[in-house]
DNA sequence: TTATTTTATGCAACCAGTTTCATAAAATTG
DNA sequence: CAATTTTATGAAACTGGTTGCATAAAATAA
């Protein structure tokens, strides 16, 4: 395959020539530059990346990391969503995407030094989930760029995020309940230790106290993200003294298990208990009734994260950002009193 | 950063003795080398992936070309496994891995042309649905290493792929509801545009006649893959002066419009109509009854991509491979007629 | 017409590695 | 102990680009 000198040699020109033609440099004439511009066409010629990465000390390249384990544990497009929108983001920019998988074979620290001290890209978006203060420090230390997809914990120094809005999210869950005419609104959230489930749920008791609408902690209640717990949690709500009138889930599977739950018990969706979830997978639309739920951007969040670590790319001293991606409310007819 | 010629100035050593330390030479004594690999761990030294690809030729990275069309027809996990798959294999080996999504901006040619002739990729793994006559004779010409996934259509010379035994899993689909004792076995099938989905109507029809059992045109019909669709159909196969009693989804999602259809005509699942569904999505576990699919090994499929991509690497002489993944049935209720 | 400025291009060094070949030192053989 | 082989290392060329500096030619000014 032709090199620069192949190319240079073939026009007789300099190299130093067809590199400025390269990078489309004004001091050329125009007739030089059509004449190796017309080589170049001819020899097929695509300039060598690794070259080019090596004299100007960048990769054009940046990573997506990511953790496996989060991936799985959302079992929904999710991901890919967010990948896209980076993707859109890199590609327009004339930049290329490597991902690699944190929990794959090499051990976290190897792929690391590997995309980043071995000058294999410029910058790099991660779960917010690795992220601890001396991978901070480190990458603060050599000024790498970085970004983390979710708002990190007990980091001690600001650092760049981008993040789904999920209090807002409670809120609005709740909010939209109360606007739909119910009034005892039960949570069945997530597991707390993921700190978005916490959000979630702070943002529904922080809407409570809004409206004025008394918190009872029996209306509460936690579980992992699967059917089964759905389900045996509902049927506790509804076999208290006064049951619920409507419940928001913290999961589409979760939900799946309450609506079942509610049906065994003979009672209407949404007449006599309205549902409501969040994320919006798509099973949301092929349960009966369908699913209103909170809307997460996810492919808006990619974007965000990417054009953040251009910022810092392009500017180093930038101040840093973090950015949150706000929710809203797909109603369906789970929700759906008229 | 450290680069090579710190690290040995640092040891009093040529750089020809680090490069060889770096790749482990045979050549070098024990002495050198801990002296050696002592100043590097002093100095933080990674060697720089840009100059190693430039000397060596070889970019120790290989490329996923996705479609996101493709992807988002799925609408399931389907494809993040394909690339975790494939993933695996790579990072195992050393490689990185490049993803680009070929309806992003750039155009098609100029993504390729970047990742191949810009020597920034060794490799690349590419959806069948791009490849066509044209772009496989180029890429031989330059005896470029590439993979698709799925089987391509109208290629004429031989090349390699990887795929899922859909012929073998439309044949188990029919093979487990004669089983299990159904006897008038419909099939509701994807669009007939998407080979897969004629692979799969294939194997039902060959396994009807393996089975002595009369093909009848008005068990089989054709939608696209929305819930809309399969309630239709499947009305319209209840109606039948004869109607099936087990039907065979080519979707998940056809599925669940199918339970509605038999749900709403009081027939019970599995007892009246056994259904059976290709892909297994987490929704199969979802639904009541939950729902006997084809399963499919797409994480598999991405390992063997990767590990054929390889082969071609390692020896660009290797003769062609397809490869075929072989499907399973996940039983559930939904066929269960004990 | 000469002096000065501008424009276009080439030379050579540089990026950070790898590798061939030469060679000094050490080890082995006769 | 000298001759030969082996081993360990370095010098220099090479991978394919970019770029600062020098310079010849062209354009402008005096």
């Amino acid at each position: 395959m032709a090199s620069i000198n192949d190319v240079a040699k073939a026009a007789g020109v300099s190299k130093s020539t067809v590199s400025r033609i390269i990078n489309d440099s004004p001091a050329i004439s125009d007739e030089t530059r059509q004449k190796v511009l017309k080589v170049m066409k001819e020899l097929n010629y695509v300039p060598n990346s690794l070259a080019r990465g090596l004299s100007n000390q960048q990769a054009f390249t940046v990573a997506l990391l990511i953790n496996i384990k989060d991936v799985k544990s959302f079992s929904n497009p999710f991901f890919y969503e967010v990948m896209h929108g980076i993707e859109t983001v890199v590609y327009s920019r004339g930049l290329c995407m490597i991902t690699a998988n944190l929990e794959n074979t090499l051990k976290q620290n190897e792929i690391l030094n590997w995309l980043i001290y071995g000058k294999r890209t410029q910058g790099v978006i991660l779960p917010s989930s690795i992220m601890n203060n001396q991978l901070v420090r480190e990458l603060k230390k050599i000024r790498f760029p970085f970004v983390t997809i979710g708002e990190p914990e007990g980091i001690k120094e600001p650092i760049d995020w981008v993040d789904i809005n999920n209090f807002q999210g409670g809120m609005q869950a709740l909010e939209h309940m109360i606007s739909q005419g119910y009034k005892r609104i039960a949570y069945i959230g997530g597991e707390q230790v993921k700190t978005f489930n916490k959000k979630r749920l702070s943002g529904y008791k922080a809407a409570l106290e809004n409206n004025g609408i008394e918190y009872k902690p029996e209306y509460v209640c936690e579980g992992a993200a699967t059917k089964d717990e759905g389900y045996k949690l509902m049927k506790q709500l509804i076999k208290l003294p006064q049951p619920p009138d409507a419940v928001i889930c913290g999961d589409n599977v979760l939900s799946i298990g309450a609506m079942k739950a509610i049906n065994e018990a003979k009672l209407n969706i949404p007449k006599d208990i309205g549902i409501l979830s969040f994320d919006n997978m798509p099973i949301a639309d092929l349960v009966e009734p369908s699913l209103t739920t909170v809307d997460i951007d996810v492919f808006e969040m990619g974007v965000q994260a990417a054009n953040i670590l251009f910022k810092i790319i392009d500017n180093p001293e930038a101040r840093q950002q973090q950015s949150m991606i706000s929710t809203c409310i797909k109603m369906r007819e789970s929700t759906c009193r008229e």
